[in-house]
DNA sequence: CTTTACGTTTACGTCAACGTCAAGGAGGAC
DNA sequence: GTCCTCCTTGACGTTGACGTAAACGTAAAG
């Protein structure tokens, strides 16, 4: 499976929500909010490798706990880094870099939780010592 | 400031809603969810040192985009580490280490999303460079 | 004693993110 | 042809997490 041959693969609306593990109707309820554009063959949709990599950035927000409006300002940001303008690419610069402040907050914020937890779960085993 | 004294602190509903940014609207709701039981001063609500733990849990646990059910059972937990009950201890356990592995799970997931945030950030900078 | 600034409960409103249902088109199997 | 299955487009329903408004209590300030 060449390069070429994998990007030129396309998805119909089952197979790409199949495999992303959401319902047809959550694609289509992302293209009539403008986060997709599938291509349409007919009436069908078509969906590209390029809309796939869209969807699963935004299914990754979604589990961030980001809406959609939120989702989208992201992918937008990944399409326009191809642009040749300086100004939008200045502004797009300083907007990575808000997202990725956020992002190092949020994995402060997971160490932490994750370092609670591990010790709860280690006063458990000291209880469960005790108790023979 | 003691430690007792920190301790045997009291909020009211508004000194706690500000400090935590949230309204008194959500403390009144959480409540009614069962998530706080705050004592009564009279008609007033007065939240102690562990309302206030309780909340920040359930806030952190909503920016992971956990639902308040969800958050319940996490800060449930933390107040079910206490017991002696032998069973209890080992069911808490089990369930500590599906957390610790979801929190693990996103952790990598962040990772990759950040890598990637600084990867586009990286080629923002490219062409800026090319741009002169 | 009234005003002002809180607090309270109860009830209904809202918004996002879909689910669900109805009514039908397109294309293959038989 | 006629099923059958999958797809389509509306349109309305649902759920979670609050917001908002009404109607009232309370306690300190002037």
């Amino acid at each position: 499976m060449t390069r070429t041959a994998e990007e030129a693969r396309t998805w119909t609306v089952r197979e790409l929500a199949d495999e992303l593990g959401v319902t047809t109707r959550t694609l289509r309820f992302y293209e009539a909010e403008g986060l997709l554009r599938p291509q349409r063959l007919g009436t069908a949709r078509l969906y590209t490798a390029r809309d796939r990599a869209r969807l699963r950035l935004i299914l990754r927000g979604r589990r961030f706990g980001m809406t959609l409006a939120e989702c989208r300002e992201i992918v937008d940001m990944y399409d326009g880094a191809a642009t040749s303008e300086r100004r939008q690419l200045e502004v797009l610069l300083a907007r990575l870099g808000d997202v990725a402040r956020d992002l190092r907050a949020r994995q402060d914020d997971l160490r932490r939780t994750l370092a609670e937890v591990d010790d709860v779960a280690a006063r458990c085993r000291d209880r469960l010592d005790e108790l023979g």
